[in-house]
DNA sequence: CGGTCATTTGAAATCGTTCAAAAGGAGTGG
DNA sequence: CCACTCCTTTTGAACGATTTCAAATGACCG
C-alpha cells in the first residue's frame, strides 16, 4: 500500500528516497485500531502523540451546550490529527472516528526530530498546516454564503479532490461513509433537508450516492453549482524549489 | 502606545526585555497607511512582506462567482496578515481594509531571522497561527450551527475578548466600525435580518450598538445566548514553561 | 426474522430573504 | 446654518427556504 502521508505531502514538493523512508518509518509507529464512533482525542486532552490516519474517516467536532454536535472538519487517510499540540495546552475540540479507523500514533519527539533533520520535510509539514487552515476558512465561507444544495456540492468536490490526492479516488468514485445526519452536522442543516438536497443533486444528474459510495456524474456541473475553485487546496506544488532530484 | 503584537503574544508566554525590543523594532518597519475599503493584498498575489496591523480593522474575504462577498475573518491591531506566505505560492483570498488602516510591512526575512534567533518568539508565532486556525474553525461552527441571533452574539463576544487582549477594550465597550451589511457578509445573513437581530439583542438588554461603538451590557447573558466558550482563543498562557523571568 | 438504524415522505410552523421605501445620520459646499 | 447628497439603519409585507414533528419505508446485521 502506498503511504497516504507521503502522497499528500508530495503535492507540495518532491521527496528524496531518504525523505520517503523516514516518513514511512514514522507511519510504522505504534499502530492503533478504533471502531466507528469512538473518540481519538477528547476536548480538554493534552495528547503526547500525533495521530496519523492510515485508514478510515474521522471528524473534528464540538458538542454545543444545547446538545447538538457541530462537525468542523472531516479527516481522511494522510491527515495528521493534532500537530497543534506541540504548542497548545489542550484540545479545544474533539476528534472522533466515523468509520473503523487505523491510526499511527507518532511520538511527538520523533516528528520534531524529523522536521529538524530535513528542511524539505519541515516545510512540507508547515505547508500541510497552512492548507488545513485554508480548508477551515473555505468551510466557513462555504457554510456562510451558500445554500444547502451548494454546500453539499462543495463538500463533495473538496472530498473528491482530497481523496484523489492520496490515491483513494477510483476514477469518479470515492467511498462515502457518512450518514445524512452526519452530513447535516457538518453543513449546518437538518437531516431532512440534507436528504432533499441530495435528491435534487441526483435529479440534476450531478452525483449518485448509494451503498456508501459517492459517484460523481458531472464534476464540472458540480463545481459550477458549488462555485468551487480548488485553489485553496494548494495542490500546485508550491514548494517546487525544494524538490529533491533523486525521487 | 503599547505594541499590540507584543500584548497579543504575551497571552502565550512572558517575553524578556530583549524579545520585546526585537518585536518593537519589527513593528517599526516600513509603516503604511491605507484608507477604508482598499485591498491590503489581493487573491492571487505573492506578497514578500508580512503585514502587521497597528491600527484599524481589516477582513479576509473572497468574491464569489455570483458577485457576493464572503468575509471569513476580521483582523484587528496585533494581527499578522499573511505569515502563510512563507510557504504558499499565492493568496487564496484577499485582505481588505474596513477602516483607515495603519500596517507595518515586515520583510519576511526579518521575521524569519527573528524566529530563528529566539525559540520563545518562534513558538509564540507558531502559537499565533494555531489560534488563528482555531478561530477559523470556531467561525465555521458558529455559522453552521447557530441561528443569526446567536451568531452575532458569538461574534461580539469573540471580538470583545480579542480586542481586550490587545488593550483595546474600554471596560465593557469596544470600537465597532462595521456596518450591518458587512456584518451580514460575515455571519451569512441579509442586512435586514442582521438589523432585526441587533434590535433583538438590544431589546434583551445585552448590547448597545451606536456611534460605531459596541457597549456590552450583559456579558454573561451574551455568552449564554451565543453558547460562547473562550477556550478556543487559548488565552491561558499555554507557553508558560518558556517564560522569560526578566519581563 | 426481528431489531436497529438510515433514508424518505408529508405537512405545518418558523426563520430568513427580498423588494421597496422611509427615516436617520454625517459630511460638503454655499 | 441650511440644503443637498450619500450612505446606513429601520420598517413593512410577501415570498421562499429550512426546520420540526411524525410516520412510513428501506437496508443491514445477528
Amino acid at each position: 500500500m502506498r503511504n497516504p502521508l507521503i502522497l499528500k505531502l508530495e503535492q507540495f514538493t518532491a521527496f528524496s528516497a531518504e525523505d520517503k523512508q523516514s516518513l514511512r518509518e514514522l507511519s510504522a509507529s505504534k499502530v492503533r485500531s478504533l471502531s466507528a464512533k469512538e473518540d481519538v482525542i477528547r476536548e480538554g486532552d493534552k495528547p503526547h502523540d500525533v495521530n496519523l490516519i492510515l485508514e478510515g474517516w474521522a471528524c473534528r467536532y464540538k458538542i454545543l451546550e444545547d446538545g447538538r454536535r457541530a462537525i468542523s472538519a472531516f479527516m481522511v487517510p494522510g491527515d495528521l490529527c493534532d500537530v497543534r499540540m506541540f504548542i497548545l495546552k489542550q484540545m479545544d475540540h474533539s476528534i472522533g472516528s466515523l468509520t473503523p479507523l487505523i491510526v499511527a500514533q507518532i511520538p511527538s519527539e520523533r516528528l520534531l526530530e524529523l522536521a529538524d533533520s530535513s528542511t524539505r520535510i519541515c516545510r512540507a509539514l508547515w505547508w500541510n498546516s497552512l492548507v488545513e487552515e485554508a480548508i477551515a476558512r473555505e468551510w466557513a465561507s462555504n457554510i456562510g454564503q451558500r445554500d444547502v444544495l451548494a454546500r453539499l456540492a462543495h463538500l463533495f468536490c473538496e472530498m473528491f479532490f482530497r481523496l484523489q490526492s492520496v490515491g483513494l479516488a477510483d476514477h469518479d468514485t470515492i467511498s462515502w461513509p457518512l450518514t445524512q445526519s452526519q452530513l447535516g452536522e457538518a453543513v449546518g442543516a437538518s437531516t431532512v433537508h440534507v436528504n432533499r438536497s441530495i435528491q435534487e443533486l441526483r435529479d440534476r444528474n450531478l452525483v449518485e450516492l448509494s451503498g456508501r459510495k459517492l459517484h460523481i456524474l458531472n464534476l464540472d456541473g458540480l463545481k459550477d453549482l458549488a462555485m468551487f475553485s480548488a485553489s485553496y487546496l494548494h495542490r500546485d506544488r508550491d514548494g517546487q524549489s525544494l524538490d529533491a532530484n533523486d525521487g
